[in-house]
DNA sequence: GTCTATAGGCGGATAGAC
DNA sequence: GTCTATCCGCCTATAGAC
């Protein structure tokens, strides 16, 4: 039962987060809902900002191995086919779409973060390994909005009475349609 | 040149909050850059949310316009182009892309807000109305999507070295696309 | 309409005992 | 590792003069 408080502290941390923005969290609330003081969190971290730093660390490591793939692999049609595939896959993942959710909502109150823009960065390096070099623009568009696509469909969850399986089937389908030529 | 104080306390509110978050941005900091105290804002908003409130009533009035348009319209694919390059109109007017940059940057900030539930209820409501109410789960995606594409084009404006007349014109023909079958 | 002054609270962060 | 106690600053908001 006993866990490391360390990671408690994380796991409540980017709840909040989420749900109310980082800014509007004080450092009080996760310690009355983990049932410690403000203080004892400082054990733990030095800084508010730390307690970020250490969420976004998660995904950047994952975003920037997925982009040295990219790298590494052959500019052609498969190789974006399977970064796509790749991406949805981690975006499966529970604790990372958690975080990822919760860089998507705070952007803004992070954007001095040191790890938000290196995150920013490497996504941005991800949708361009998306096009070919000599792609128009409205084929450079279409691709990177594929990525997003994967995001989208989280958003538009409560639409309809869907389940995620076909939720998350539907929206890869779409993805790979704006792929296509 | 003299102008009406509450729309310059708007117009900077709506610039600070949108580069720096809400929660982050202080009265004082609206005041100072006015060249006026904070107790002057107090009497033109009678609090903060006030100011937010004032700026979504800009946004959430042109939203249900739409959905009363497109609800009163005979459901046909024409109908739904329509109603995707309505959009589009509305996202070019440079006051109303700056709300919508707000809002979007701010969501989680702002999550108990009325303006703001009644905005999200409305946006997905829109989405809705992209779609025949025969639609597949894939069809609904891509269609919706369609709506957040026209967003997307302004993130991705760093990429490369296209115009924003190029990224309107080839952000609207991958929406187009999103709509076909 | 705008000011000065101030109330009252909560924020992040630290010192030092246990 | 966690606590109590505390610092200090900034915040929103109000009262009342001009």
């Amino acid at each position: 039962m006993r866990e490391d408080t360390r990671a408690r502290i994380q796991e409540i941390a980017l709840r909040l987060f989420t749900e109310q923005g980082y800014e509007a969290t004080s450092l009080r609330e996760i310690a009355e809902e983990l049932g410690v003081t403000k203080a004892a969190l400082y054990y733990h971290f030095k800084t508010k900002d730390d307690i970020v730093a250490s969420l976004a660390d998660l995904r950047v490591a994952e975003l920037e191995e997925l982009l040295q793939w990219a790298r590494s692999s052959p500019k052609t049609p498969e190789m974006r086919r399977e970064l796509l595939e790749r991406y949805a896959e981690r975006l499966k993942q529970a604790r990372y779409l958690e975080v990822t959710r919760f860089l998507e909502r705070n952007q803004t109150a992070l954007r001095d973060h040191p790890n938000i823009s290196r995150m920013r960065e490497t996504m941005l390096a991800l949708t361009s390994e998306m096009s070919p070099p000599d792609a128009t623009p409205t084929e450079r568009i279409s691709h990177s909005l594929a990525l997003f696509a994967l995001h989208a469909g989280k958003w538009l969850t409560q639409q309809g009475d869907l389940t995620e399986e076909e939720i998350s089937k539907a929206t890869m389908e779409v993805a790979l349609r704006l792929l296509e030529p």
